[in-house]
RNA sequence: GGCUGGAUGGCAGAGUGGCCAUGCAGUGGACUGCAACUCCACGUACGCCGGUUCGAUUCCGACUCCAGCCUCCA
């Protein structure tokens, strides 16, 4: 029994999908201007993590993540660098593209593009002018009328009369309430647009969601995700919107991921204290920053720093213990406590904190199995492995995870381990011991278990 | 100010009305030529003040502090 935590509700919910052994589930992606950071890759990997443990449960998914690929701050960027819109969008989804497939994320069923909706979205807003809930302004803008539908911001709990005394005034709008959203923007000269009923322009940010989230699944649908600072007013409009529009529920549970801290202030743009998938991963292995991820729940605030990632190494370097000599290819030992809790932890709101907890017992138990009890230790790492890899971890060798960002040459470090293997049969410690200590100055770390002497790279001393 | 969420051992981070989180670090032991790895054992905790209860870190209330949203933002 999945339950799933709703924040339209405020509570955990047994998940009860509209087709039975279907999902179908949207989330906002990125604006693709820039380069993502640590905090875009929490919501991908945090989704990625749904998203699998999903199918592992034996739901027939339909993962739908859009592209924002017109707006405002896209433009100006465009037009700083000398470039067309097209230009800078198509390199950065190119980019975000190999972050991702660096973090092992996978790739969404649908990934629509705002500009490849523009038709969608005019026949969206023309309905909602139709139905009374938006207007074309004299500017050229049109807007959503928010008094006119019932229940505004309703999951974010705002009071939408305090609402309408916060909110500022700009200067030449022509909105006939200040709370009031562009569906549609006129362009300014030398703006890209497309034509539409209301003159050329460009849709606004809301609507975009709006337009792609029912083309793609319908108009009511299961889960709508995204980061908790798209709450309000991003999906509230969106929930406005979709359901003045169709007339309809717009989304049946609302899965809101946590923001990424530096310093105590969350990691964004607006306060250039990010820091990108791309220069992370030229420090630590992209496994280590996904173990970073995953090793909180995904509703919570994390923090990111250097020492927090280290951890991250240290404990997959356990779980990569564990593996290690082991044929993992067996079939997985079936039926085993490890395995059932840790579908418990994923079933309660995906739980992976607990999940990990439970695979640091499995690989504990692997340990005690290894001497004794080969074929059964081999039959748990295989168990491991594949738990591991509904988390999107544990999936390359051990030997490869353990040697990995060592700058030493391995013909070196196998020379040296034999002369030392020579020097042990000969008893002659002093010299093993110091090929050991010429190793370690590699920062190559050797060990001797079960007469077999291996290495890895220490990562520690970095 | 309004609305949300949080405060757990040296660090990270779950969870629960009474019993073990887990990882790293630390301590003692086993293994080892010595180490490393591994195993066994151990220590240290639930912001503050009240209340409910046989018993609260867990429930309720007040307080302090922190963060997110209220403007673009995963």
């Amino acid at each position: 029994m999945l339950k799933i935590y709703n924040t339209l509700t405020q509570q955990k919910e047994v998940f009860v999908p509209l087709e039975p052994g279907k999902v179908r589930l949207y989330v906002c992606g990125l604006t693709t201007y820039d380069f993502a950071h640590i905090g875009h890759a929490r919501m991908l990997v945090a989704f990625d993590v749904i998203v699998r443990y999903l199918r592992a449960a034996g739901y027939a998914v339909t993962y739908v993540r859009n592209i924002t690929d017109i707006d405002d701050k896209i433009i100006r960027r465009a037009a700083e660098n000398g470039e067309s819109v097209g230009e800078l969008t198509e390199r950065f989804i190119r980019f975000t593209h190999e972050d991702e497939a660096a973090l092992g994320i996978q790739r969404p069923d649908l990934e629509p593009r705002a500009t490849g909706h523009i038709a969608e979205i005019i026949a969206m807003t023309s309905l909602l002018i139709g139905r009374g809930h938006a207007y074309a302004a004299d500017n050229g803008d049109v807007y959503f009328s928010v008094p006119s539908f019932a229940h505004y911001a309703r999951l974010s709990r705002k009071n939408p009369d305090e609402l309408l005394a916060g909110a500022r005034i700009e200067v030449g709008e022509s909105k006939r309430d200040v709370r009031d959203f562009a569906l549609w923007k006129a362009a300014k000269p030398e703006e890209p647009g497309w034509p539409s009923p209301w003159g050329f322009g460009r849709p606004g940010w809301h609507i975009e969601c709006s337009a792609m989230s029912t083309t793609c699944l319908g108009h009511t649908f299961d889960i709508h995700g995204g980061g908790s600072d798209l709450m309000f007013p991003h999906h509230d409009n969106e929930i406005a919107q979709s359901e003045a529009a169709t007339g309809h529920r717009f989304v049946n549970l609302w899965m809101h991921n946590g923001p990424v801290r530096v310093n105590d202030e969350k990691m964004s743009k607006s306060l250039n204290n990010f820091f990108t998938v791309r220069e992370v991963l030229q420090k630590y292995p992209a496994e280590v920053v996904r173990y970073f991820l995953v090793a909180s729940h995904y509703r919570s605030a994390i923090s990111y720093s250097e020492e927090t990632l280290q951890h991250g190494y240290d404990a997959l370097e356990r779980f990569y213990h564990a593996l290690k000599g082991l044929d993992v290819s067996v079939a997985a030992a079936a039926g085993t406590a490890w395995e059932q809790r840790f579908h418990e932890a994923m079933q309660d709101d995906f739980g992976t904190p607990e999940a990990l907890a439970v695979l640091f017992d499995l690989a504990r138990e692997i340990n005690r199995l290894r001497t004794a009890a080969p074929a059964a230790a081999a039959a748990h790492a295989a168990l491991l492995r594949r738990l591991g890899g509904i988390l999107g971890l544990l999936q390359a060798s051990a030997e490869s995870f353990l040697r990995e960002g060592g700058a030493v040459d391995a013909a070196l470090v196998e020379s040296l381990l034999a002369a030392r293997l020579a020097a042990r049969a000969a008893k002659d410690w002093a010299e093993a011991d110091r090929i050991r200590a010429q190793l370690k100055a590699l920062h190559v770390v050797v060990e001797d278990r079960q007469g077999v002497s291996s290495w890895r790279i220490d990562r520690s001393l970095e």
